[in-house]
Order: C-alpha cells, then structure tokens, then sequence
RNA sequence: GGACGUGUAGCUCAGCGGGAGAGCACCUCGUUGACAUCGAGGGGGUCACAGGUUCAAUCCCUGUCACGUCCA
C-alpha cells in the first residue's frame, strides 16, 4: 500500500542515482533507432543554477525522455563552458578579498593554475544541480570548452580561417574595459541611458579673428582633438573651413574641415574630431587623413601624450580638470544638461572607451550569408518562428567580430611572432616554428600571442565540437546536425548565431534542424536575471520545499512562447498538489485491486464509463505527443493536468465506485484492468514533465497483475501510441449526460441551501428513451454523487419540485420542503430572463437574411438548436414558476 | 530614432473569427473509506481605447495610449 504521499526528499536522489546507474541517459545502440540530440546550452563552469538554467534544462528533459521513450536514440549532450571574462572575474574578486594580490602580482601561469584550482573546486556544482532537477544528461559524454578534443578543434578552426583570410588583424577603434583591460565585441557592450551634460567650448581661431564653438559630453577626450568638423553645406562656417584653430591648454592648431558628418541642426553646427576616442571621429579622421592621438593607457588613465599637469589622471578626474580649466580660460560658454547613452562593459559595469588596439577579427560578414540562407531555406528553423526576424535582423548588418581578448583564461590564440613581428598561424608550435624557419632561412626564435579568444568562439562550435570534430567520428555521423536546440533569446546573437556561422563553414551543415527559443525568467521588477546584478533565484531551494517535479511541472505550464516569466510559489505548490492528487488515485486504484489484465484490449471493453475513459485517453495521448513534438511544452502540461485531475480523477473514479465494490464481477474485472491500463498510460505521459513521481509509481505498482510488456524503468518505456478508433462517440455521450445530471442537480441543491443530509428523489419527467434507458442504469451513482435517495420516473413534476434541464431533458428535485421559496422564485427568475436574453439575440441573428445566407451551414445550424433549446428550457422555467407562485401563496 | 512583444477576472496567464476560460485568491457548504497537499457550489471581466473589414471581432486591419525588451 502506497504510503498518502510521496516523498521527494528520499525518492529523488534514489531514483536519480538509480537511472544513472543503468545506463539508460545514454542513446540505445540499436542501429535502426531514429537518432535525436540535443546539446546543452553549456552553462558557465564555476556557475551555479539560477532559475533560467532551470526552465532551459526542465525542457531539453523533457523533450529528450520523450524522443527517448518514442524509441529515438536520443542524446542529451552536456557540459560546460570555461566563461572566459566571467570567470577571471570571479578568480580576481576572490584574490582580492584573499590575498590583495592581483592577477599581475601573481603572473600569468600561476594565475591560470589558481583557476583551474577554482574550476575543480566549485566546477562540479551546477552538474549537480541539474542532477537534482531530474536531468537525463548523458554524463559519458559530458564535455568542457577546455577539453583537449575542444581546444584542436578551436586551433584547428581558427588556422583555418586565417588560411581562409576570414580571420586577420586589425589595428582599429574597439570596445575598450578598462576594467578588465580587455577588448570586448560589439555584443558585450550594454548602451545604459545616464544624465550628462554638453559642454560648450569655445575654440578660438588661430588668426584671432574669432571663435568657434563645440558641444561635448566628453571634455576630457578634447585633449585628444585633432579638427573641428562642420557640414559642407552649412553657411554660418563657409569662410572659415580650412582655416585653424588653436586647442586650448594643448596650443595645438588644429585644422577646421567640412565633412557629411556633423548634423547643422545640433547644437552649434561644429563637432570637435578625437580620432582615437570616438567611432564617428575615426571615420571622419580617416576620410581627413587627420592623425590619430591616444591620450589613455590600458586603465583608461590620461598618458604622457597629454599636457604634463593632466597625465596620471583617471578620465573623470581629467573630464573636471578640464572643465575647470575651460572656465578659467574664459572659454566655457554653457553647460547643457542631457540624457544620453554610454557604453558599459556588461560584465564590468564600467564606461567602455573606444581604444585604438591591434586585436584579431573574423570577417563575420562572409559567414553570414550561408546562415542566414539555411534559415530562409528553412534548413534550421525557429520556435516561435518570428525570431527569425531578430536573428535575420543582425546577421545582416553584422559588423567584423573582433574576437581577440587580453584575458589569461580561455584558448590562446595559435599565432607566433617573428623578430620582425610577422605572425605565424598554425596548430602547433612546432608548426610554427618550421614555418618561420623556412621564412627566415634560419632558426628564428618565436613568441606566442599572449591573447586568448572570445568565449564565444569556442562555445560556436560547441554543436560538433562535443561531439568529436575534426575527427570523423561515429558520434559526429550520428548525432550531427543535431535535432532542436533549446536556449534564451538573450543568446541568439552571442551563441545560436555564431553557431550557425562556424557549424555551416566547417561541417557544410546546419547545426540543429530547430531552435526553440524559451522565455526568459526575470526577477520581480522584470529585470533580467544576472550573475553580476546578483539578482539571481535558487531553483534549489524550491527543489528543496516542493520537490522537483513540481517546478518541473510549473516551469513547463509556463513556458508558453516569447513570454517573461514571473515564478510564484503558489503555483509550484498547486503544481506539486497535482502530483499528490495523481499519487492518491493511484492509491486508491491499488486499494481497490486494480491490475494489469493479461492480454487487456482497451478496444474490447464494455461498460461505456470504460469505454469513455479508454476513449478521453486516446485523445489526450493523442494531444501530449502532438503538442511534445512541436515544442508546445504548455500545452502538453495543460492537456495533463485537465486529463488526470478533471477527468481521471474528478470522474472515472468517481463514477467506478459502484462498479468497484459492486457484484456484477464481470464488471468490475473490467474496470480495474481498465483503471490499471489508463494509470499506465497517464505514467508515460507524465514521466517527461514529472519524472520522479511516476517512475515512483511505475514502480509501486509494477506488481501489480500482469507483468509490463517491457519491465524496467518508467524512463525507457515505449510512449503511447494509441488508435483514434477507441473513442466511443457513444460512450461520451452517456458519460456527459451522467456527469451534467449530477453537475447542474449539485448546482439546484446548493443554490437553494438544501441540506447536504437532505435525500430526496430525484424525478425524471421528460427524457428520450436512450436518456431514460441510461439514467437508470446509473441510478446508483446519481444517487451518491448527487445525494438523492433514488431515481424515479414520473409523468408530471409534482408541485414544489425544483426544475432543471439536461441536454433537453427535465428533471426535478422535490425539495421545496427545504428550501426559501423567495429565493428559488429569484433564481428562476432571474434564469428566464438569461435565456429570454439569448433567445432574443439568437432570433435576430436569425431573421437576418444576411446571416443565413453567408454563415456556414453548421453555424447557423447551431443557432437554430440554440434558439428552440432555450425555447424549451425557457419554458420548463416559466411553468415551474407559474407553480411555485401558487406554492408560495399558499 | 528603428524593431519586436505585451495590455483578457483581485493576481499569474490560456484562448485568437461564431455568446469568454484555467490556476491561485475570495465567499458558502462539506471529514460519504484515495486524496483537507481534498471535495461540492458560487461571486467576479463593455477581453486598453478609437476607427475599419465582416452576416459575425477579444481574435483580422489601421491609428492612439500604456508597459516591456532588443538594436541604434
């Protein structure tokens, strides 16, 4: 006997281990099984999981122990990713709050020992983690961006491109940390809206014959000017284009050029031009020829190219010594307050300075175009299709992908120098070197780039990278393209993008057929969740109170498409109801010696409540895979849950009381392999959103009768499959007029506050044959269900007695003993005047000929049933009305 | 400034051309042998606003307003 709850505290880890242990996350080796992968988005190493994790990894779990079950060799691929910045990040914090020794202190090996140090320490957390969420990972093949296999590939590719010249380098404006002192992509740099000011400087004319004056948000970079910029077209500047002025505090003279560039009807009309701090400046500085002055250093600090008094200065202090220098000049004509965007590192939540560096690019533009053809082609689509249109959106405007990073952990980059700084880019060193030999004529000494990748160029391959590339492996011919990635929208860019520019380059395919992309999880202010905002959830916690198929269950209720998800625990805790709910019907069928029949054929049965339940279990089976293959993880729980609890156990259980305890032995034989056949069914169903319950199940009841078809785990079972033809049209039929009969009479007792202790009968007064023919042989549950003393069959409804309408029968319940007359009397009333109501707007619809003539046949069908329904009903009403006025005078 | 998305019951959200649904919350009743982590019943919404298309609009189109996200 099945103990009232179930326990997920012992049960999970026990199962879990338990799968583990037989082998069964793996893919099955039968050949003839349709292969279906998946690979983890992988989640950062030293992290741990936050509630995105969670529904991200909830529904790759279900959508792989689906395919699994479906008999698909189905592999679910993980692993994790060394998160370059993010990492170094954290080592550095905890140096600092440690030691104070900072990352340069310690030197570049020792400092990458101490992170790995770091990774063996906390990198098997988040493994675990998605192991207490039921996670069918196939852990053999678990992978790490590191990997040996994963670091030739990464060499390999980046050879490659730079043999293929789509990976050169640049010396160019980039996104500059001063932070971290690290190059970052386009995509890394968050624009924040912030209060600022305009500055406006007055530039005085070299002839002295005048002024001119430019507007700023960024005095400090004035040090840097090398021109003042005015449109071509603009009048107010004709005369003094290609005059001088003179910089104030550097004395420079400075050309005034007329460039597309500045806007006449912003501010002043004149723009300063720093080539070396600003994107637009360098290109008007290229078009110019201008020269090109640095005046920071790596820490974004004021260099010796500054006037002596400013150098050593951080920017914001040089910004106000500046100003305050302007003011004393005389030349500070206003100051301006404005909102306006700055750059931040998102990592480093510090003001992005474009710097002017050599870093390594990949001529991005080249390999989007297959990419973006394979999606326009339909080769990999997306889930919901309308982000295509932001992933169309960026790839056709992308810019070079400056993937260099003076970062120590991550993926050197293969490039050597040569005494004369010639770079060799090979696989190997000893590649390298042979080449630089043969370049030289002689033995030249080498040194290797000190720059590490973008994290994101490793985790681009990550599709056929985990799985062997470059070798030709059995896994690669298998499992690649893999079937549906599933990951955040905040990613496409970052990672579902550059995967498909590099799965493409390199393996001439897609890397995954489909993208489903899932809502984000935001926090309750509806900002995004975040390592560094430390905003994060601990799905553990709710693991911990609730058990994990119950936020399994809830995330998955609420992973409906392009949504953000606000979790409530109110919810996890009516989710984790269900479970119970579904545990004491299981319960109850055990108690009441339901079993597997030898050889049960659900098409064979008898008693239309099995016939019913047998049908309502096709069609929800029927439902789940449908919506489970399409990606529509809400609606297969929604189908679930309306299924077990509405029908299940609100109905067929209810309604197989009587037949369980009563004498007719055929029937009840029949209804508990019945009942045993549908429990089986809901298990399987279930198992992909709530794995631990119902394997829990699967195995209490496996001793149960007949010995399961396949034995074993719930987990490896075959999935449903089961004939439309078992629905019973019939069947339904009787089971609704069963099931409203008890409703809408439940609906008459309590509306009118008749004692529940009260028995009276229950009268059928007008019903077809077949109506009567199945009330009666469900008198015995009418009578439990609805607490009536028995079913009787009359001619007339007996004055007092309370009218009701049921799929155009009427019955009655004499209760006016029981009852406030004035209030049934109000009732009645107030039904009438719902149904005069609906008959008055469905006459009308009616007597339009317009409506007749242009509707559907069906619908204007339907209405004609609608009108003489609430005709007849109407007038059942108003005569039991008539009757109860002559009750209540007397 | 551009793109996308969202406004439906007190809250969280389904539905998306033929008289609006669920869960939670709320009110009333109920321990009848699976389940109080429960059962029964009930109240509660001019489906953001304004136009248009249609026999018919919460649903399609246009505009407005509000909110959110991404990209400049």
């Amino acid at each position: 006997m099945l103990d009232k709850t179930f326990d997920p505290k012992t049960a999970e880890p026990r199962l879990y281990e338990a799968w583990e242990k037989s082998g069964g996350f793996a893919p099955t080796d039968d050949p003839n099984a349709e292969p279906f992968s998946i690979v983890i988005p992988p989640p950062n190493v030293t992290g741990s999981l936050h509630i995105g994790h969670a529904l991200n990894n909830t529904l790759q779990d279900v959508l792989i122990r689906f395919e699994r079950m479906r008999g698909k060799a189905a592999l679910w691929l993980p692993g994790t990713d060394h998160a370059g910045i993010a990492t170094q990040m954290v080592v550095e914090r905890q140096l600092a709050l440690s030691g104070n020794l900072s990352r340069r202190d310690l030197g570049r090996d020792d400092f990458v020992a101490k992170v790995w140090e770091w990774k063996a320490q906390s990198g098997g957390t988040i493994v675990n983690q998605l192991k207490r969420l039921g996670a069918s990972c196939d852990w053999s093949r678990e992978r790490f961006t590191l990997d040996e296999g994963l670091s030739a590939a990464v060499r390999k590719v980046f050879v490659k491109l730079h043999k293929e010249k789509l990976i050169y380098r640049d010396k160019r404006l980039v996104n500059w940390d001063p932070h971290f002192q690290t190059a970052i992509s386009d995509l890394e740099v968050e624009q924040r809206e912030v209060d600022g000011h305009y500055w406006h400087f007055a530039y005085p004319l070299e002839d002295g014959s005048g002024e001119i004056v430019v507007a700023t948000t960024r005095p400090e970079t004035m040090l840097a000017d090398t021109a003042v910029a005015v449109h071509p077209s603009d009048e107010r500047y004709k005369a003094v284009v290609g005059k001088a002025v003179r910089l104030p505090i550097v004395g420079r003279p400075i050309p005034i050029i007329a460039d597309e560039y500045p806007d006449p009807e912003k501010g002043s009309g004149a723009v300063k031009i720093t080539p070396a701090h600003d994107f637009n400046d360098f290109m008007v500085g290229k078009r110019h020829n201008l020269p090109v002055i640095n005046i920071f250093d790596d820490f974004a600090r004021i260099n010796d190219n500054a006037p002596p008094e400013y150098r050593g200065l951080d920017r914001f202090e040089a910004r106000k010594k500046v100003v305050e220098a302007f003011e004393a000049l005389g030349l500070l004509r206003e100051i301006e307050k404005t909102r306006h965007t700055v750059p931040h590192g998102d990592r480093s939540g510090v003001v992005v300075e474009p710097y002017l560096t050599d870093q390594w690019y990949v001529a991005a533009d080249v390999l989007a175009k297959p990419a973006i053809k394979a999606v326009e082609e339909g080769d990999t689509v997306f889930v919901p299709k309308n982000w295509e249109k932001t992933y169309f959106e960026w790839m056709r405007n992308i810019q070079p992908w400056c993937v260099s990073r003076q970062l120590w952990w991550g993926h050197r980059i293969p490039a050597w120098y040569g005494p004369d700084g010639k770079a060799f880019v090979e696989e190997t060193e000893a590649e390298a070197q042979k080449k630089a030999d043969e370049h030289y004529g002689r033995p030249a000494p080498l040194k290797q780039d000190e720059d590490v990748l973008d994290t994101w160029f490793s985790s681009g391959l990550w599709p056929f990278s985990t799985l062997g590339w470059p070798e030709k492996t059995g896994d690669l011919a298998r499992f690649y393209p893999t079937n549906t990635l599933i990951t955040g929208f905040d990613i496409i860019f970052f990672w579902v993008a550059r995967m498909m520019m590099q799965g493409i380059h390199f393996t001439g395919e897609v890397p995954f057929k489909r993208v489903f992309i899932n809502a984000l999880v935001r926090d309750a202010e509806g900002k995004k969740m975040s390592k560094s905002k430390g905003n994060v959830m601990d799905p553990l916690e709710l693991v911990d109170e609730y058990g994990a198929d119950a936020l399994r269950f809830t995330l998955t209720a609420m992973s409906g498409q392009a949504r953000d998800i606000k979790l409530s625990r109110q919810r996890i805790e009516g989710y984790r109801n269900f479970g119970t709910k579904l545990w004491n019907a299981t319960r109850f069928c055990q108690m009441n010696g339901c079993a597997r029949a030898e050889g049960f054929d659900p098409a064979a049965v008898r008693a239309p409540l099995n016939r019913w339940i047998v049908g309502e279990t096709q069609r929800t089976a029927a439902a789940v895979t449908e919506a489970l293959a399409d990606c529509g993880f809400a609606d297969a729980a929604e189908g679930l849950y309306r299924f077990i609890w509405n029908q299940f156990c609100d109905w067929y259980v209810e309604l197989a009381k009587p037949l369980l305890s009563g004498a007719d032995a055929a029937a009840k034989a029949e209804t508990q392999a019945t009942a045993a056949w549908v429990l089986d069914v809901i298990l399987k169903l279930l198992h992909p959103v709530m794995p631990f319950i119902t394997e829990e199940l699967w195995e209490k009841t496996a001793d149960l009768g007949a010995p399961r078809p396949q034995g074993g785990f719930l987990m490896t079972a075959a999935w449903p499959d089961l004939p439309a033809a078992l629905i019973d049209p019939a069947a339904d039929a009787e089971v609704a007029l069963i099931v409203e009969t008890i409703t809408e009479g439940r609906s008459v007792r309590q509306g009118l506050n008749v004692p529940p202790s009260a028995q009276p009968p229950l009268l059928v007064v007008e019903a077809s044959a077949e109506q009567r023919r199945v009330l009666e042989a469900s008198a015995a549950l009418v009578q439990r269900l609805l607490r009536v003393a028995e079913v009787r069959f009359v001619d007339a409804a007996p004055a007092g007695s309370i009218p009701y309408v049921v799929a155009g029968a009427t019955l009655a319940l004499p209760v006016a003993d029981f009852i406030d007359i004035a209030a049934e009397r109000t009732r009645l009333t107030k039904e009438v005047a719902a149904l005069t109501a609906d008959i008055d707007r469905t006459a009308k619809k009616l007597a339009n000929p317009d409506f007749v003539g242009r509707a559907p046949e069906e619908v204007v069908e339907e209405n004609r049933e609608r009108l003489a329904e609430a005709g007849a009903a109407k007038a059942k009403l108003e005569e039991a009305l008539t009757r109860l006025g002559g009750a209540a005078g007397a």
